[in-house]
DNA sequence: AATGGTGTAACTCTAAAAATTACAGGAGGG
DNA sequence: CCCTCCTGTAATTTTTAGAGTTACACCATT
């Protein structure tokens, strides 16, 4: 799956913070039961959010904190935090066109000219999406599910 | 890789097309050594292309020619033709969240608002590139190979 | 009918992603 | 002060999606 499915791990845990982060200390088994992946996948998600200085964990003891206002963690921030170089891994280039052919010989640097264009589109547009547009979206699903 | 490299290949194939079309007839084995994919993969990628429409390829005798304007084969359309759910791979959620807990719960729909906004914002990206655009890359790239 | 193509299905191989195992080390409670 | 519960991270195994391979029916042209 594509732009890893460890940055919706990574949402849920920030939301899973979040809401129950003031009320009971959120460890890493915590977070695993609820997203259903591995403690040992959360620790490595948690610990790329934490050097990017989106949330903090208490050391030794354990437990995760939001670490900064809502509206200033984007989606791109996200991704930036948990797979560095996400966007030139959203679109490949066939690893071994035949150099003997015009069109091999440069279908690398022809297909860099657009491919540059479209991850920096991308990434506008994970900027314009923040936690705190998630959340909301979050509290209005959870009350509509609440009604039935 | 993603919005996988058959993509690519398929522009490959396609300004080879353009290219070399009328001058000889352009095989899947041709297309095999020049973009260094297995034959196979590129008849599969050949067929995508074809029952779109963009492409034509005759029957028994074989050989691939482009069946519409340079400007009307933009990239969204490529890749809808060779993976028509490319733009719902390219976001993933975690399959597995806990029903029990209230994040894990709604987490599937709180994140399709959000990923359906970047979806479409990749489709749009996409549609503002034509072949047209990549084929004066080309031109550009190896008249400046050229001169070295 | 021989040659050289395509179209596709079925299977195998490969490599990236995720899970698992393992363990060193910190904080706080009893 | 040591025991328990947690994190951080390395190393290994398992899983799985993608690509390659094999195989063969079918078609046109010569």
């Amino acid at each position: 799956m594509h732009i890893s499915t460890k940055c919706s791990v990574a949402i849920h845990c920030l939301i899973f913070i979040y809401e129950y982060g003031d009320r009971q200390k959120v460890t890493s088994d915590l977070l695993s039961l609820s997203t259903g992946s591995n403690p040992v996948t959360i620790r490595n998600i948690i610990s790329s959010l934490r050097k990017d200085g989106i949330i903090s964990v208490k050391f030794g003891t354990g437990g995760a904190t939001l670490n900064c206002p809502l509206g200033e963690i984007t989606l791109y921030r996200i991704c930036k935090a948990i797979e560095p170089d996400f966007s030139s891994k959203l679109i490949g280039v066939h690893s071994l066109p035949s150099p003997l052919c015009p069109v091999g010989k440069n279908i690398h640097n022809v297909l860099d000219c657009s491919y540059q264009k479209i991850r920096t589109d991308l990434c506008e547009s994970l900027k314009s999406i923040t936690l705190e547009n998630i959340i909301s979206d979050y509290h209005y699903i959870q009350h509509k599910t609440d009604l039935n």
